[in-house]
DNA sequence: ATGAAAGCGCTAACAC
DNA sequence: GTGTTAGCGCTTTCAT
């Protein structure tokens, strides 16, 4: 039996040690924590103690006892998750380095979901939570997860009220860089494929590609910006509604990469050269956009680097100050691949 | 306010809800789990009052007393999350239908890490847990595993010995129906860029591939089989070697599609063309296979099901039978792209 | 049909 | 230095 209490056999509690030392479970306790008033020596047999008989510590009954479980909950949100993986990871990091564990959540991009999503957390009694491109950005909903009395912050996605918590990338300057980039390298009509609109991200890259069009005098043309749901599907058949109809295409933007994955394939398909007869660019830089039938031009979100910061503001609320008002906004950074 | 205690307020307990309708904790405890020996009339206020005052069970009292907490344990090992992340999809969604939430870990590709990992679960008291592509398939850390007295299961990666319990696909018969196909259209020499040699499954796919070999009366060629980390830096290095060595190489076949890329990769770059003048295959089927600069020929797990399987089979475990042998193997699937 | 009491394993407050 | 008591919120007996 190399450790833990073997399959059957009653575990072993403080109070079990404390018997067999003839002292209270409390002392147990006491020694185990390295509190001073235990003298070395009971210390020392505590210890050895519990190696031998390879003590857990229940941490069900510590947390009831202290009304924290050092558990964090992430609800994320399940289109894409090539968006996701990264930011786990970095919340998996930071969070195991402090000692705290993830719960995961799936909303199934569904509102109700999400909600169930979140309760279920909070039932677990998680410390605080994270919400990775929740649909609960909106003000209507600020009541339902402030219902809670935990901690939490959105992470990718702003929420759309004034005070609310937030880790994400710098989207309007994003896209204008990248719409600046486009123009100056002689792009003067730019098709849009952005995400659709019931996103608040949509709206920032939208105002990122209207303040790069303002700045060089190109005049905005509605007719050529487009909201689909960011999926390979919708952004093909968008793509190809586009191509269809005739009209000249010089340059492709679309709001994120799924969406313009989708699009490369058309595009391709209909027998058109990236990036000779159309340029194409996009947002995010997931793990694969530089292996990509024609690798992609993208703006790349720190998505790593967002979930290590979520984790450290939120345990930083939960922590040392549960009303620490969080705003990070990271800069995005261009990368230029073949496809332009 | 519209669920939930609110920040401050002190918690809805049950005693909370029995004192405003005068009646004990252990009735409204009854009433909600819809014992029968509670009058109508009670039950129905009860849940009434439960609604307005938005009552959430506290599951770290119940998990105290019932001993169980509805949690499962995952394991990942980070080394391609591209690879896990569907597998994470199918667990959570049987998981949340049967009740369960996934507490998340990762073994940082380490095996001190991963028993680490696994003792955090266990302090979590999860009912069960999943590892997946596990370091701790070996024989030297069933004693590890089993000392905990916890049902858990291997996903993707088979353990070495022979009561051990896993989820997985059929790797010699999908290596096999690959190389005899490679075989059937032409490929008579065929480089094997294989995963290292210290996982389980490399071991499967190499039989896979001598099997078909003998199948078709070709020789085994020792020095046209090769051993890397699955990554795609290690797959473009080997086959830039493999390139650079001068030797003629018709067919490449990879032990798992992020190798498959980076060979791609060293491929295209040294000016050959993929198929005309290398045919290129792989393993896995990630999510990119298909959008790659070419669309790769692989050998599809079934990764979601792999998923829904695992977290179905240790439920099983957990509620039925903490000793049932779970020794799943699925057919994977054969997809033929472009790259061949 | 309902309630009182006990206890899950732990920690905190306060004795001695 | 160490022990006693109490209680976190829930469920499970066993009375009534």
């Amino acid at each position: 039996m190399e450790e833990g209490n073997l399959a059957g056999k009653k575990p072993v509690t403080l109070k079990t040690i404390g018997e067999k030392l003839n002292i209270s479970a409390t002392a147990v306790s006491k020694a185990l924590r390295g509190d001073r008033s235990i003298s070395e020596e009971t210390t020392r047999k505590v210890k050895k103690l519990v190696e031998e008989l390879n003590y857990r510590p229940n941490s069900i009954a510590k947390s009831l006892r202290t009304n924290e479980t050092k558990t964090l909950g992430l609800v994320i949100s399940d289109s894409t998750l090539s968006l996701f993986a990264p930011v786990i990871e970095g919340v998996e990091k930071v969070a195991s380095e402090k000692g705290y564990s993830i719960i995961l959540a799936d909303a199934h991009s569904n509102v109700e979901k999400e909600k169930e999503a979140v309760r279920t957390l909070v039932s677990h009694r998680i410390d605080g939570f994270m919400l990775a491109t929740s649909m609960l950005t909106g003000e209507e909903h600020k009541s339902f997860l402030d219902s809670f009395g935990i901690p939490y912050l959105f992470l990718l996605r702003k929420c759309e009220y004034e005070s609310g918590n937030y880790v994400i990338n710098d989207n309007v300057y994003g896209t204008c860089q990248m719409i600046n980039h486009l123009i100056k390298t002689n792009s003067k009509r730019i098709h849009f494929i952005n995400i659709a609109k019931s996103i608040t991200t949509a709206a920032e890259r939208e105002r990122g590609y209207r303040e790069a069009l303002e700045a060089n005098g190109i005049a905005f043309d509605k007719s050529i910006v487009y909201n689909v749901n960011p999926s390979f599907d919708e952004g093909y058949h968008q793509m190809s509604h586009i191509l269809d109809a005739g009209e000249p295409v010089e340059t492709v933007f679309c709001g994120c990469d799924m969406i313009a994955v989708g699009a490369m394939n058309s595009i391709i398909e209909k027998g058109y050269r990236i990036p000779e007869d159309i340029r194409l660019a996009s947002y995010d830089d997931i793990e694969f956009a530089k292996y990509l039938r024609v690798p992609l031009t993208t703006v790349r979100q720190p998505k790593y680097r967002i979930g290590e910061l979520g984790a450290q503001m939120l345990i930083e609320m939960i922590t040392k100050d549960k009303d620490l008002h969080i705003d990070v906004v990271l800069k995005p950074e261009l990368v230029l691949r073949e496809s332009t």
